[in-house]
DNA sequence: CGGTACATTGAAGGGGCTCAATCCACGTGG
DNA sequence: CCACGTGGATTGAGCCCCTTCAATGTACCG
């Protein structure tokens, strides 16, 4: 079977068969994580990509007056460091929310793959497209949307996302985050977060209990939050990088090798 | 004299002389756009990749309820097209906020840049990781700060920015945004950003006259931001990459080939 | 059994919003 | 040359969403 980072991006751009087996080869071997134990430590050099294999992990900064801001959360499948790999010290810390498990690609090996296998470099790198286009829903939500409108979208995103790597089935999923990590990433006080998940269970639209998602009235929650699928949509290229194309791409290879 | 582009670029990683060329090859005539104007539509499918040479642009979504948030603001010497050119159709629209020139770069030719020069295609995409880490200082900005910090930390980015590109002097620059643009990037209210303007006014910090910002207090006004540099720092890339060491690097490719 | 982590609920206050009026600079046409 | 329209800045009054502070409840764990 396939790993969920291979599974995660054939949704959005599809790979040879050689491909997943050099994404298979360039990871180490899986490393355990403690829940609330960092991966990733903001201002420190570091030199290798993650990928995290099971788990939760969230993506955050601390700030002057003691808050703390959660850029997005991280799930199985996902790469861990970018865009903070690209810099001299790490923008961000990356923390497990839960125990986790990683494995780690040499940043080495990234930059090479850009002269053996440009056309994967190519879809990773496509892959932290689709992160950014996160970041940028994101910034709609802690921009122009009300309480209830973030925490709904919050949980549908995480449905969404989750349901991409089969982790989550019809209408539940399991949810690890305490209400002040959500918070944190919504931008709201922990007591307000509570009292707006109590006015989504009052409305019958939304329960958690036991860290189990319950959606009540999908189709009410989505127009409640104004959640559009956008960004899981498949990579628009025409006919290039296409998986069908394997002569062309085996040729050019050779050719930049 | 390089053009912006490359100027920007240059900041973040070293360009070999060939990539300049080749950066300045791809690149269609100038383009004309006014101000107001759409330069990229939200939802329309596109093709083609822009860079901005002159004027303001903004990347923006419009929210169910009537409201507008901008992403970013896009300056001279940015690429317009991350993340939204790599999916079916543009997930946010970018206008131009003054008149604005542009030139175009077919997607085609930023694809066929994995085979044929693939060290420029990931310095390309290493300056999309750039944007991105803008994007997350965003999030911390709406999801953590005051209105007062805010306006405070938003105008001291465009300093840097502006800067960096020769296009703001030690303590003013023009800034064409009316108080509507800065609070749809803010997540602010129009008179809120007016009345935050006048805070910084009557503390002596900062001042806006005829488009004009005048920064009095520097040290002040960053502090009170919390403004630090970040994601202006070069790319940390250990020996890799790096234009005075071609060398090893063409070692590197021969050993990984 | 006490301790810790987290959820829950209440009361009070404030930061920022909405609504609305006014002002100002500028361009445009009569 | 002035009247007018328009886009934008400015200011005020009232209110509401969300925060802060604080207390209580509850499950789990050593």
């Amino acid at each position: 079977m396939d790993s969920l980072l291979v599974r995660k991006l054939s949704h959005f751009v599809p790979l040879l068969p050689a491909e997943i087996e050099l994404l298979k080869d360039m990871q180490s071997a899986e490393l355990a994580v403690r829940r609330h134990r960092e991966i990733v430590s903001e201002g420190r050099r570091y030199d290798t990509l993650f990928v995290l294999l099971d788990g939760f992990a969230a993506r955050s900064r601390v700030v002057g007056n003691g808050g703390r801001q959660i850029l997005n959360i991280v799930l199985p499948g996902d790469f861990i460091g970018f865009p903070g790999c690209f810099f001299e010290s790490a923008l961000y810390s990356v923390s497990a929310l839960t125990k986790a498990t990683v494995s780690r690609i040499p940043h080495a090996r990234l930059v090479a793959l850009f002269d053996t296998y440009p056309r994967l470099a190519a879809k990773i790198f496509w892959s932290f497209s689709c992160e950014a286009a996160m970041y940028a829903e994101h910034l709609v939500d802690l921009g122009r949307r009300s309480a209830l409108e973030r925490v709904a979208h919050f949980l549908l995103e995480l449905h969404a996302r989750l349901q991409l790597i089969g982790l989550a089935d019809d209408r539940t999923y399991q949810m690890p985050l305490t209400q002040e990590q959500m918070g944190d990433t919504l931008g709201l006080s922990v007591p307000h977060v509570n009292r707006t998940l109590r006015q989504l269970r009052d409305d019958d639209l939304l329960v958690i209990e036991h860290q189990q998602v319950i959606i009540k009235d999908l189709d009410a929650v989505a127009s409640l939050a104004g959640f559009k699928w956008r960004y899981f949509q498949r990579f628009g290229l025409p006919g290039q990088l296409d998986a069908t194309d394997e002569a062309k791409t085996l040729q050019v290879v050779a050719i930049s090798a």
